[in-house]
DNA sequence: CTGATTGGATAGTTTCACTATCCAATCGAG
DNA sequence: CTCGATTGGATAGTGAAACTATCCAATCAG
């Protein structure tokens, strides 16, 4: 474990916790207090890793995703499925406001083949009360109908960049990986993007 | 200050939170043990609102956007520029990376004007760094180009939409409400652009 | 005058992600 | 085989963040 720790970077006790926790399945035991560990475990860290500190992801929800991955017998669909959901943020409690209802209506009359229990949905629900709290109640889905174009086509370049040939989990990782490293690049990218044309705009000439 | 906890839906322990923390100035005293708060003091209370369940601001940040945007003295440019540090995350602690003096020269090069300390560089920087460990060190900041392109276009129609009309507060509330709840909306609507095209592409046929 | 209420200060709670301590078993040197 | 050091695993403790609850003295209503 200590030589586990020293090839991922990450220090034993976290390690423990991570066992414990059941992100990362217990090496092969060569007696009562030794394992052996191979490439395979350096991965997982790394994944673990990758999901913490960039993307946020808690603990319980690192879990979700990788028991979905070791469940041989899941479809890849089904895993895809589960992985967004995992990825997401928590529903919020209580019914569904009809707000969700609506912005899901509206994607759909888009042209959107979307499932219902999408989490996403919730998240959009909530941003469209939001606005509706700060702007007044006649604010409807269609405000984010240039953000919906938008990531239309990211998504869609996306999804023509997966390569399925590597093998199931290869498959899954890349699109863990992509869902939250390029979620934070794209976050990042239009708060840098506004600052550009903020600065085109109210300009007062120096960048730096 | 319970008619207040009434009219914005806030516990009355919260607003004294607050109050303690500095997003909310206190009413007007009419006595020891009373105060009179108004209609902004409403208005503050759903934004701070806003920021911590839409956005999950830290209420230590929602006090630094607070503070710029009660000194009235700050030009309007430099209090943009603190709500948008301000809402962006912690930059990592140590010295900054080389990767981030490469994302940074990748976005000039595109002809971006941005500011060498902007936080969002870390965030990409650490995005692209995660990459490399995942999938090797010949990956370049040219991964985020397709991104940049859509945050880019992004970016200038929501500046466009911004009314400069309606005086100085009401303008940092725009750009702050569409800071953090389209960023929201965004990462949401991308989600589900990816189940629709992931449905199109493995399709099973139901949608939920 | 008196009993309930209020604003403000202080202390406690909960959750999360670690981090440190213990402990019994075992590995290696002699 | 013996004995001290080390290891994996279980248990307990820590620190930050955002509330939440309790106290307390002052005051408002009747």
């Amino acid at each position: 474990m200590k030589e586990l720790s020293e090839r991922s970077g990450v220090p034993v006790p976290s390690i423990k916790y991570y066992l414990r926790e059941g992100l990362l399945d217990p090496g092969e035991a060569t007696g009562a207090t030794q394992a052996r560990y191979d490439g395979r475990h350096v991965e997982r860290l790394r994944l673990i890793r990758v999901l913490r500190e960039i993307g946020d992801v808690p603990v319980a929800r690192i879990a979700a995703v990788v028991r979905a991955v070791e469940d041989e017998s899941l479809p890849l669909q089904d895993l895809l499925a589960t992985a967004h959901h995992a990825l997401g943020p928590e529903p919020p409690e209580g019914q569904p406001s009809t707000t969700r209802g609506e912005v899901l209506g509206h994607l759909r009359a888009a042209g959107w083949d979307i499932s219902t229990k999408a989490p996403a949905l919730d998240v959009l629900a909530a941003a469209l009360d939001a606005l509706r709290t700060m702007w007044g109640p006649d604010v409807g889905p269609e405000v984010f109908d240039r953000y919906a174009a938008a990531a239309f086509d990211i998504a869609s370049t996306e999804l023509d960049s997966v390569d399925a040939t590597g093998g199931r989990s290869a498959t899954v990782q890349q699109i863990i990986v992509g869902t939250v490293v390029f979620e934070q690049a794209l976050v990042a990218l239009r708060r840098l993007a506004q600052e550009h044309h903020s600065h085109r705009r109210f300009a007062s000439g120096d960048a730096g």
